[in-house]
Order: C-alpha cells, then sequence, then structure tokens
DNA sequence: AGGCAAATGTAGCACTCGCTACACTTTCTC
DNA sequence: GAGAAAGTGTAGCGAGTGCTACATTTGCCT
C-alpha cells in the first residue's frame, strides 16, 4: 500500500503542487483529486490515509526546499549569504515552499498529528542545509549552528509577516539587519556574546 | 446582533480561554459551546456567525498581549528589554496568546478571512506596543521602528520552533544573539547600516 | 489466449459542519 | 399586570468530510 510506485509518486508530486498553492488548511481529498484528474478513491488507494498523504506532501516540499538551498551559488561572505538566501526564498519557487512550512509548523504548534511529526524531521533537513550553506559562504563551522538558528527563526517571521509587508522597504531593512547579525555571529570571538 | 453586550463580551473572554488552549485549527461551535456551558445556538445569537467569533477572540488575545507588555518594567537597555519580553512571551499567559497570534498570521498566510484582515488590524497595535516598550527601555524613537520589525519577526520565529527546541540552551543563545542584534540597530548612527 | 494482480469507477455509510426555523421562557418597561 | 423584547432549547436541513464495499477494467506475464 505505501510502497514507492511510480504513480504514488506522481500522485505525490501533483498533490505538492497543488498544495503549495493552495495551501493545507482546508484541504481536502474529493477537490484534491478533481484538481489532479483523478479520484479521491484513488488517493486512498495509493495512500494509506489522508495523514500519510498530507505527510507525504510535506516532505515532498521540504526537499524541494533543500535541494534548491544546496543549488544556491556561495555568498561572498556571511552577510551576503543571507541576503542571497533570503532573495531565492521570496522570488523561485521557494516561496510557496517557506510559506507551506510556515503554515505546517504553525498546524503542528499544539502537536497536532501529523504535522508535528513530520514537521520536526523536515526541520532537522531543513537546518543542517542552511548550516552546510553558511559554511561554504565562509561561516566557521562552530558557529554555523548558533548562526542558523537565528537566521532560520527570523526568516520565519518575516515569512509570517509578509502579507502584511510585503516587499516594503522596512522588509528590505529587516533583512539587511538579520545579515548583519547573523555575520557578527559568525565573526565573534568564539565565546563572545555565549551565554 | 453584534452589539456589546456584558453576554456577549463574557462568551468572547470564555471563548478566547477555550481558542488560547485548544488552538484555532479545527475550532467548531458544538465543542466549544459545550466547553463553555452553552450551546451552538446561543453562539450565533450573540455572535453574526462564526468568522465574527473567530475575529473577535483573536482581538481579546491581542488586546490582552498589548495589555501585558505595557504592564512589562522597562528594560536597563535594549538589549535587557529583548529578554524581559522573551521571558514574559515564554512564561506567562502571554505564551499562549502569542502562539495563537501566530497560528492565525499562518492562517491567513493565504488570504484567508477572517485571519488574513484581523492579523493585520491586531499587527499595527502590536507593533505599536512593542515600539513603546523600547523605547521606553532607551531606544532611539527613531530607530524603534526598525527594530522592532527584527524582533517582531524573530520572536515569532522562534516561537514556531517552540515545539522543536523548547528551552534549549540553543534557543537562549539564540534570544541573546537577538538582544545584541536589537540593541545594534539601536546604537547605529542613524545613516549605519541603513539601506 | 488465459490468468492474475494492480488500478479504477460507482455508490454509499456514518459523521460533523455552520447555520436556521420555531416555539418557549425569562426579564424589563410602561 | 400587559406587552414587548431579549434570551434559550429543540430539532433539523443541506452540504461536505474521510473512508469503505464491491464490481469492473486495465495491463502484464506465461
Amino acid at each position: 500500500m505505501a510502497q514507492e510506485t511510480k504513480r504514488r509518486t506522481a500522485l505525490a508530486e501533483a498533490a505538492t503542487d497543488h498544495v503549495l498553492e493552495h495551501g493545507l488548511v482546508g484541504l481536502s481529498l474529493r477537490p484534491l483529486a478533481t484538481a489532479l484528474g483523478t479520484s479521491d478513491r484513488m488517493l486512498l488507494y495509493h495512500f494509506a490515509d489522508k495523514d500519510d498523504l498530507v505527510a507525504t506532501v510535506l516532505r515532498v516540499s521540504n526537499d524541494r526546499s533543500i535541494r534548491e538551498v544546496e543549488k544556491l551559488p556561495d555568498g561572498d561572505d556571511v552577510a551576503d549569504a543571507v541576503r542571497l538566501l533570503w532573495h531565492a526564498l521570496t522570488t523561485g519557487p521557494l516561496e510557496h515552499c517557506q510559506r507551506l512550512y510556515v503554515e505546517a509548523a504553525a498546524l503542528g504548534l499544539l502537536g497536532r498529528e501529523p504535522y508535528a511529526g513530520v514537521v520536526r524531521q523536515a526541520n532537522e533537513g531543513w537546518v543542517a542545509s542552511l548550516v552546510g550553506y553558511l559554511r561554504r559562504s565562509g561561516c566557521p563551522e562552530e558557529r554555523a549552528g548558533r548562526a542558523v538558528l537565528l537566521l532560520d527563526a527570523t526568516l520565519m517571521g518575516l515569512h509570517l509577516d509578509l502579507p502584511l509587508d510585503r516587499d516594503t522597504p522596512a522588509v528590505q531593512q529587516a533583512v539587511a539587519d538579520l545579515a548583519e547579525a547573523v555575520a557578527a555571529i559568525a565573526a565573534a570571538r568564539p565565546d563572545q556574546g555565549r551565554v
């Protein structure tokens, strides 16, 4: 049932596209199936249940995000990397992926499954890819994790505010400030600012 | 129908308590009414429809948040203020309010009403109260807005990650780094780091 | 060609949803 | 005390939900 058949994979990709466009909340099988040119019966044939489908969609979206970050050109320095990352996260296909992740994380805030579990797992891979990117852009290994935690949290928060501010100069200012802050962490002496 | 009767206000407060505890997603009138010792019929008598109720709940929660920030003791400096704010947001009654706001903001990410509209309105008051708090803690007026945008976004993002990290040292490190970053903005010469 | 398993269509079950119609009681007003 | 208004209970509608039973078709293997 849950094996990786060709058809299942194709459905997962198509479903992910649809969810990236229309969001997770209120997602229901019949409209989704119609949009995909199939039937709810088929979705439940290839996926164990709705939760299985949603979990799969979240994993597909997360994989896309990570793959996109891996393709990103290295930044000249850490601050530059942050700016490049923000640009990628708000323009390319990553914008919808990021939005979906924020939505799933919010849905998992109270421990709702399958969101909480999948988000926890997805976050690990995402953070690791960010750590790798910062390192490729010159961040010392021993401070990359610390830098990424601040970076990731702020990127999430900015995404939450995006419908309010869109790409106003204020947001660009915030991204610039974030870049400085992350660079400061990367440049600090190992014990500086340590709590 | 939508006038501010005593009963309506009481119901709104009680409903807010319940929503803060159980979240917005999957909220339905009958279980909510049962928990409140009334009936769905009554909720729809005092509120125009479910959206009206939800919007009211979000406003009540937001008002509580703002009132709590106004009661916060001033920080010795901006960095101290950030730390005090984080402490208040993660321990007191504000923790649930913040979580609810994050949830509502995420639900409004695709423009879903009533979330998008209410969140937009709520955000204004919230940002204003943060600006006031930073100013009371020594932040120059002309840079308070810029500082708050970064501050608010990062606080949101950290809240999104809370179920993952809880109060690990890593999160405390991130808060400390955020405090430094916000203080740096507050201390910068007016044109420094300006985009 | 025959057989078999994967894939798909049709129909429907049991349930919950927001919301409403209607009747009834309580409370306030004059 | 009569009448109006506000408040409340009961019952139910129509639509949508996830999911399943059953029958059928499709496509591959020998």
